[in-house]
RNA sequence: CGGAACGUGGCGCAGCCCGGCUAGCGCACUUGAAUGGGGUUCAAGGGGUCGCGGGUUCAAAUCCCGCCGUUCCGACCA
């Protein structure tokens, strides 16, 4: 491709609204640019990338006996009333207002229509249909430019089966397939895995690649490869050990003491010393006081699932009519109610706490001896530096961008769409079915994100729009350009993909930069001064080695470099 | 949906607080010339409903009200 002929925006200055590197880098490279909040177009060069990803897949997918469809973005809403995604998806679904159609976020419900009444017998099963399709969702807030928008391309698979066995099969060739994928396109991702046996045979997981832009936070063992989403994740805690004498429980005044920190201060103690209360209430009458060392967060997905039910934080007004003190003057002493401690607190004494009554709090609490019908649950937030459950080797917490996720669905749709086959009996059964996607644009994105320099971008051997950028640098030189000109015909003919960069007005340092920018692996430098001895140059961009090479020698260099 | 910031040629910004001639600057663009190995130089140009609507005023980019858009933090996220 000639630069030249080509559309490709590059910027100098970075664009106002974009914050993340793989953003910046894509609108400044000319891959992308905004139409709307969360509504990207993809320039020549940042499509070419997507074609590449999308291939990759397709081959895996292919390989797995995937077979390729194309499906309609615009649904009758009537289908998506039928599994009750309408009311599921909300305000996040789109809805069309001349006609009741809606914007398709996904597809099961569409494939799943396509297999009810043609997959009819066992003898048809299993089956694997997937496409790369466009996605609509009206997310409340797009952010971080490709990586969360509210249309965006997703390789989204669905598995039909004639029972679970069948199912694990899918599902475990997905997850092989999806591991390839990713490493094919050279990523640093990790497997978050989730078996909430709430529903049995459920299962899913999470393959996910760290980034600050990330919008989970997960904790991460890089030993053992031990991943949980942080709302889960356990860890290995050593509990402080019991004083030797407990103390007699004591009233202190404590005038405007409300937070941790400032009841330590006040006190001069340490923040492990304190039991923080926080009301809860579950099932949306029954207030529960839980208490947590020191400054640890509730971790309310965990609470949810000891309590069972629903749970949500006390209104500021409940608290004082429960306990008879506002939020800080809480604690644990004569409050007559549920109480559960994070195992952190198991049989602590000599604790501080709020006295349910504002500007005091009590001192010298023994949750053996003092508060006799406590529970224990782990009810904190695993935290970095802690210790991995599995091998013992230190956790690491971070945030995380899910790339794909693999999901077994079962025969939630079947049985609410009808999509049944006959047995070899002649008896009939639901399909069940498994779902997995991945977020393309999300590839590429994330891609950057882990390969880039203060210049640019670094495409490598896994994943580059061209295989080289060949740079005429004084293009007005005739025999800079005769020589450029051939080297990327006779280059061209080998089979390379080329960049050509041959813009006649530009200077050389608008080229190199441009090139650096852009983020090609290897540049291939035409310039008068290498040319006097019939030389030009290899420069790799992501450790800017340059080589000077004879021009007959070039294609075997070339050969040699990529394999 | 809560909190905050921003909106001025294609891009990045100044001007606004304290209203006043033809609304500036850098980059990019056009033309000409020089230069040609790291965003080179000189000269001459083109391009703007100052987000939209209303109000105050002799006069609004500037002050007031409403709306829209974008970004960030939070809530949400099959």
């Amino acid at each position: 491709m000639r630069f030249s002929k080509t559309f490709i925006p590059t910027l100098k200055e970075t664009p106002g609204d974009a914050v993340i590197p793989s953003h910046i880098l894509m609108i400044r490279a000319g891959l992308t640019r905004m139409l709307s909040a969360g509504i990207y177009s993809f320039l020549p060069i940042g499509y070419k990338l997507i074609r590449k990803i999308s291939e990759v897949i397709r081959e895996e997918m292919n390989a797995i006996g995937g077979q390729e469809f194309h499906l309609p973005a615009l649904n009758p809403k009537e289908i998506w009333q039928e599994t009750g995604r309408v009311e599921a998806f909300g305000d996040t679904l789109f809805h069309i207002k001349n006609r009741d159609y809606v914007l398709a976020p996904t597809h099961e419900e569409i494939m799943a229509f396509h297999a009810k009444g043609n997959l009819k017998s066992y003898k048809d099963l299993p089956q694997i249909w997937y496409q790369i399709q466009t996605k609509f969702r009206n997310e409340p807030r797009p952010r971080s430019g490709v990586i969360r928008g509210r249309q965006f391309l997703m390789k989204d698979a669905y598995s039909f089966d004639v029972d679970y066995e069948g199912l694990d099969k899918s599902y475990e060739a997905h997850d092989k397939a999806y591991r390839k994928i990713f490493d094919r396109c050279g990523l640093k991702y990790f497997v978050v895995g989730a078996s909430s046996g709430a529903m049995g045979g459920s299962k899913s997981e999470e393959f996910m690649l760290k980034s600050d832009a990330g919008e989970d936070t997960v904790a991460y063992c890089s030993k053992c490869g031990y991943a949980a989403n942080v709302e889960v994740a356990t860890s290995i805690i050593e509990p402080i050990k019991r004083d030797e004498i407990s103390k007699e429980i004591y009233e202190i005044s404590t005038p405007n003491v409300k937070s941790i920190d400032e009841l330590c201060g006040f006190l001069k103690i340490d923040d492990t010393q304190c039991a923080k209360s926080r009301i809860y209430i579950h099932n949306n009458d029954t207030p529960v006081l839980i208490l947590m060392q020191g400054n640890e967060e509730v971790n309310e997905n965990k609470l949810l699932s000891f309590l069972g039910g629903t749970v949500r934080p006390g209104h500021p007004e409940e608290l004082k009519e429960i306990t008879g003190a506002d939020a800080g003057s809480i604690g644990p002493i004569k409050i007559g109610l549920r109480i559960i401690a994070d195992l952190k607190l198991k049989d602590r004494n000599n604790l501080f706490s709020g006295a349910n009554k504002n500007d005091f709090h009590i001192g010298g609490i023994d949750l053996v001896r003092d508060v006799k019908n406590i529970e224990y649950a782990d009810l904190r937030f695993a935290k970095s530096g802690e210790k991995c459950i599995r091998c013992q080797n230190e956790l690491e917490v971070f945030k995380a961008i899910e790339l794909g996720h693999i999901f077994k669905l079962g025969t939630k749709y079947s049985d609410a769409l009808g999509v049944r086959y006959l047995d070899e009996h002649g008896k009939d059964h639901p399909i069940v079915m498994g779902s997995y996607g991945i977020g393309v644009e999300r590839i590429l994105a994330c891609f950057i994100e882990q390969n880039y320099d203060e210049k640019g971008i670094l495409w490598n051997e896994h994943l580059t729009p061209f295989d080289l950028h060949l740079v005429g640098l004084n293009m007005k030189n005739n025999e800079v350009s005769n020589i450029a000109e051939k080297i990327f015909d006779e280059l061209t003919k080998k089979g390379y993909e080329i960049l050509f960069d041959d813009r006649i007005d530009e200077t050389a340092g608008v080229k190199f930069n441009d090139a650096d920018l852009i983020g090609i692996p290897i540049q291939i430098i035409v310039g008068e001064k290498n040319l006097k001895e019939n030389s030009i140059e290899i420069k790799f961009r992501k450790t800017g080695e340059r080589y000077k090479v004879k021009i007959d020698e070039l294609e075997n260099k070339i050969k040699e470099i990529i394999k």
